[in-house]
RNA sequence: GGCGCCUUGGCGGAGUGGCUACGCAGCGGCCUGCAAAGCCGUUUACACCGGUUCGACUCCGGUAGGCGCCUCCA
């Protein structure tokens, strides 16, 4: 079991995992008023690697990430659309599991819904009234900020130059202008509500993910994680409720990762710059999205466009490649036997792509020891030490989500090419080179790549 | 204005006080009937200006440019 280090956005601080406890990871999800774009899989898809790998190495992990269905955004784009809150959140929850499906991931350990979270909501609403740190007015309940003496730590701000922020118009309805709804009273138009001590109303937009985190994982748990864009005031708002109500930490680790950006600008609706999850699945499939995604560090920005997904793409094809030749051990039947032993090169890779995953979970400093293993074998494929390369490298890439590069192609040539095949291999054989091209052009015409080696001719599926 | 952060070669993107990141693309070569795959080589990389240091892309200060957030109902 390595010793796994997490940067801390409060601290600032490498933090390490404790391998005594279960670690309880907790990642914000989508707000389901619409289809979700590749920004917002970047979260799914670290944090689902992360307990992936953390679970490798021995530890206990559980991870939760929640979906928040009633919010207003939803409301606006259900009267936009004209059909239901309710139905509107239904179908983009659908939409939301199957777009993530499709990166062939998994699913987290759970993945609560706020409206299926209501009863804890309202209880930790009330025990807050109680407290003395929220009220009610007006059918609203608001948290009172300054009964919090933490409010700000882990966005760094001091709530003095918060002040400014006026000028909404539930503002009336707040004691102090820095207060924040815990809970909204059903308004004119809205067409779901559930009762509660104050009347029917819904949920504020951060005190479902107090609940459903603790509801999930108890309080205080390990990591608590999302986009950067969440740190304020997402965030904070969620430790001054939960800490406030429980009067214990809410998470230890807080752990953010970067935007996605196009042009350098964050990936958002508002900017019209959008590129859904599902459209990217259909351009470049499930194992160039993701290796797109974790081909920067989880907490830097990333840059999007045709270019590097593209060079995603062709990153893997260099592995597939690999692969194709060095087919992994394991699996069942004919497994060759020949790989039993990894070379001590070869453990090593191994070992410094687990390090790089331990320290930070620095993904792109893991790839490269993929890929300087695969050179490495390519230039001294005899050499012992570099022994069952193939095997190692496919451990590695399920790691990170990129498993499937080495599943041998689907299926094998048909009886039609094979015998194509041996049609130019005779043409070959007579130096008829004019006939052996235009073999090779007709098995390009059914999605075979011919390669010549030293060992025969060979058929790739092309890419 | 406030808080946080960024600026690496054609592109993406790591990293370190002195040693080739890596991947993609380009160019040259090897291999090959040709091609593909692979291998080798290759194009003054670290925004700018100072400072610290034997030595900085890496530390400190400043300048320029850029990004995120600043309380939901944008």
């Amino acid at each position: 079991m390595r010793e796994v280090r997490i940067r801390d956005t409060m601290s600032g601080d490498l933090l390490t995992l404790d391998s005594e406890r279960e670690v309880g990871i907790y990642a914000c999800g989508p707000t389901v008023y619409s289809r979700i774009h590749i920004g917002n899989a970047r979260p799914f898809v670290i944090f689902t690697l992360l307990a992936r790998f953390l679970r490798s190495e021995g530890y206990q992990a559980k991870l939760a990430i929640n979906v928040t269905d009633v919010n207003d955004k939803i409301y606006t784009a259900a009267v936009e659309r004209g059909i239901t809150s309710t139905e509107l959140a239904g179908e983009m929850t659908a939409a939301y599991f199957e777009d993530t499906g499709r990166l062939g991931l998994g699913r987290p350990d759970s993945e609560p819904l706020a409206t299926e979270t209501i009863g804890p909501i309202v209880d930790l609403i009330a025990t807050l009234v109680e407290e003395g740190h929220a009220y009610e007015s007006g059918g609203d309940v608001y948290f009172s900020v300054r009964s919090f003496d933490g409010y700000g730590k882990l966005s760094h701000r001091p709530t003095e130059d918060m002040e400014q922020g006026e000028g909404d118009d539930a503002g009336s309805l707040k004691r102090d202008p820095l207060d924040f709804a815990l809970w909204k009273a059903k308004k004119e138009g809205e067409d779901s509500s559930w009762d509660s001590p104050w009347g029917p109303g819904r949920p504020g937009w951060h005190i479902e993910c107090s609940a459903m985190a603790e509801a999930e994982l108890g309080q205080p748990f390990t990591i608590h994680g999302g986009g950067s864009d969440l740190v304020f005031p997402h965030h904070e708002n969620e430790i001054a409720q939960s800490e406030a109500a429980r009067g214990r930490q809410l998470a230890r680790i807080w752990m953010h990762n970067g935007m996605i950006e196009t042009g350098a600008e964050k990936m958002s609706k508002s900017v019209g710059n959008i590129f859904q999850l599902s459209e990217a699945l259909d351009v470049y499939g499930p194992e160039t999205v993701v290796a797109y995604l974790i081909s920067g560090h989880y907490r830097q920005p990333l840059a999007f466009g045709e270019g590097p997904l593209e060079q995603a793409a062709a990153g893997n094809e260099r592995l597939r490649n690999f692969l194709r030749e060095n087919p992994p051990a394991g699996g069942n039947e004919s497994g060759s036997g020949q790989e039993a032993a990894a070379g001590e090169e070869v453990r090593a890779a191994g070992s410094r792509f687990r390090d790089a995953l331990a320290d930070d979970f620095n993904t792109p400093r893991a790839m490269r020891e993929a890929f300087d293993l695969v050179r490495a074998v390519n230039q001294r494929p005899e050499d012992p030490a570099l022994a069952g390369a193939g095997t190692e490298l496919a451990g590695m890439l399920e790691l990170v989500g990129l498993g499937s590069l080495a599943a041998g192609g689907d299926d094998g040539p048909d009886a039609a090419a094979l015998k194509l095949l041996e049609a130019r291999n005779t043409a070959r054989a007579d130096k008829d080179w004019a006939r052996a091209d235009e073999i090779r052009d007709q098995l390009a015409g059914l999605g075979w790549e011919v390669r010549d080696g030293a060992d025969g001719a060979r058929l790739v599926p092309r890419s």
